[in-house]
DNA sequence: TCGCAGTATCATGCTGTCGTTATGCAATTC
DNA sequence: GAATTGCATAACGACAGCATGATACTGCGA
C-alpha cells in the first residue's frame, strides 16, 4: 500500500505532469523540456531526477547534453485512465446535484 | 494537468489506500472501515470524507450510520495498473543495475 | 428526556514537498 | 586554459497535508 501511494504520488504534481507530458512525443534534453514546459531550469531538473528514481524517466548523456525519455509510454495510459475516471467522477456528482431539484 | 494532479493526489496517500482497500468488497459503515482498518476514527472519517469530495465514493446514512462505497470500482483497475507499471519500472531498475556487473 | 453510540469537525503540531535563487560542476569551444 | 553552455544541487522560505486529541453534533434506545 505503502510503494502503491508513493508510486501515485509522482503523478501527483502538475509541473511534474507538464515535464512527462513533454517527453510523450519523444526524448529530449533538460533545456528542451525547459522551454517547452515554462518552467524552471532547477525546477525541471528536479522533476526529472524524481522520475528517475521512480524508474518512469530514463537519463541518457549524450555529450554535453542530457537526454531524458519515458521507459514504459504504458505510464500514459495510466493518465489517460486516472482521467476517464475523473471525469466519470464529475458527471456522476452533477447529477447527484440535479437529482436534488 | 492541475486537475489530473489532484485526482492522482487522491491515491497518493497509503492510509487512503487502505480505507479505499477496505471498501473493495462493498458498502461499510465507518465503525466497520475503522475496525478494518486499524485506523482511528477521526483519521476515516477525514479520509472518506476526502473520497467523496473527489467522487471516488458515495456517502449513505441509514439510521444512525454512515454507509460509504465505491461508486465506480474501476478505481481498482487503476490501482492494479498502477502497481503494474510500479512493478515492471522495479524490474527495469534492477536490470540497469545487473548490466553494471 | 437522558444518555449513549456513531460520526464529524476543530485546533494544533509536525513533517514533507514545492519553488526560487544562487552556486557548483562538467563538457565544449575558442 | 579561459570562458561559456548545460545540467545538478544546496540552502532557504513558504505552504500544504497528515495524525492526534478533544469536542460537537445526531439519532436512537432506555
Amino acid at each position: 500500500m505503502e510503494a502503491l501511494a508513493d508510486y501515485f504520488k509522482v503523478f501527483s504534481e502538475p509541473n511534474r505532469l507538464t515535464v512527462l507530458e513533454a517527453l510523450r512525443s519523444g526524448a529530449l534534453n533538460v533545456t528542451a523540456v525547459v522551454e517547452k514546459t515554462g518552467l524552471s531550469q532547477a525546477l525541471v531538473s528536479k522533476h526529472l531526477k524524481l522520475l528517475m528514481i521512480a524508474g518512469v524517466v530514463r537519463r541518457r548523456p549524450e555529450g554535453s547534453l542530457v537526454f531524458y525519455e519515458v521507459i514504459d509510454k504504458g505510464v500514459f495510459r495510466l493518465m489517460a485512465q486516472a482521467e476517464k475516471l475523473l471525469m466519470a467522477a464529475r458527471r456522476q456528482q452533477l447529477d447527484d446535484l440535479a437529482a436534488i431539484f
